[in-house]
DNA sequence: CAAATTTATGAGCAAATACTCACATCAACT
DNA sequence: AGTTGATGTGAGTATTTGCTCATAAATTTG
């Protein structure tokens, strides 16, 4: 997932329709895309993002085609596109579900007392997100760069944003405005790259990264609350 | 660059060649690529690459075809396949080439001091460096870490080594054997992430990164020498 | 049951893509 | 000048890719 703050702009229109003759009865320029009403749908949906994210992970972007997608999903190209106007799209839906998928996790914290002890749950929260999946975290990340924030990223950051709030306080936040950006930034460098280096001990990463974290809040010569 | 330490396998092997008439007078199986000799093919070359670094980092994987680079670079396709003998060396180069930047000034701290006024050196090096193409800096790591590893890799690894054992002496090092690779990983997660939100300043970035490996490193309570 | 709606299929199309090759041009040398 | 080899060219080829659409099957509804 992208960290907490501004975003970037898009990059490439989709490929106009092929020239055909006019249809005798559709009056709808454009057909909306089929939303999944029953079961078997919404399985054939999670089949392909889960083929799109094996796909991805695995064979990296040259690998990532949609006819490819759709034969690992079991599903047809046609279905592909029932749900997905385009390619774009599907990447886009494979990043929203990342991010719920870390929305979720997060949302729950929000139960916890304020205090420092909610930053050792944050951690532990992205370090396990992240480390799930790591090739897949690091591609999405940077696809997600380039796009135009979703909505779940949005959601994604004021909870973030929240989090930190409720953790640090006021005070160390005014003295470091990039706090929460840096924290983040630690704790995705730190996994990703244990990810990369095929590390799979959630526990001794998820103490070093405190340690990072911690390390760094320290620093300040803040007390903490 | 990648992180040092071990790397990962390649994946996909090139298009065979079209079906054709067996030629009258070739007697090679396959023709070796040019190596440039006059100034003007280096000349070639360095645009070509720049132009494949350019139209990654502002287009993404998706437009990043051997014909648009040909076209941005001003030279015809023909001429970047007599360097390149397919668009996956091409990538390589690329990634070569940033490593080789990283590697010379990495070289000149070889003849600094060791202790640990090195590490804050090392930091500095490190931090303008992948600040300097941010966005081209994320692509080419997540594709190296699924490549063989390159000659310019492999000796970057080494030089990392040798200067993390100098700037912090084998006491730390035993006591946590991951130290460079989380060191480094917070150094890239923390520039990374800043390229990322547009960040441009060098100096403050570098201030807050020394203050995260520092702030890691303080949290052993071992004297730094 | 039938009618209506949703879901699935996959051959096939236009465009794009990686890459070749026969040929033109340039530079260096005698 | 002429020879030689290095360099540059870009139309063209086989293949791939994103995507459509006519049609069929499954499911729900009346």
């Amino acid at each position: 997932m992208t960290p907490p703050g501004k975003t970037r702009p898009a990059k490439k229109a989709p490929r106009p329709a092929a020239a055909a003759p006019p249809k005798p009865s559709a009056g709808k320029p454009l057909r909306p895309r089929r939303l999944p009403r029953q079961s078997r749908a919404t399985a054939t949906v999670e089949a392909i993002l889960e083929a799109a994210a094996c796909i991805l992970e695995t064979g990296g972007f040259d690998a990532y085609t949609t006819n490819a997608i759709a034969e690992r999903a079991g599903a047809s190209i046609g279905s592909l596109y029932q749900y997905f106007p385009n390619k774009a799209a599907l990447t886009q839906a494979l990043i929203a579900r990342e991010d719920a998928a870390l929305l979720r996790e997060l949302g729950k914290l929000l139960e916890y007392p304020k205090g420092i002890g909610l930053l050792h749950e944050l951690v532990r929260v992205a370090v396990a997100q992240q480390l799930r999946r790591p090739l897949l975290a690091r591609l999405l990340d940077a696809e997600e760069a380039r796009l135009p924030p979703s909505d779940e990223t949005e959601r994604l950051h004021a909870l973030l944003a929240e989090l930190f709030q409720r953790s640090l306080g006021p005070a160390l936040l005014a003295l470091e405005p990039r706090l929460p950006q840096d924290l983040f930034a630690i704790i995705r460098g730190m996994v990703d790259t244990a990810g990369e280096m095929g590390e799979r001990d959630d526990q001794a990463l998820a103490v070093r990264t405190e340690r990072a974290v911690f390390g760094y809040l320290a620093s300040f010569k803040v007390p903490l609350r």
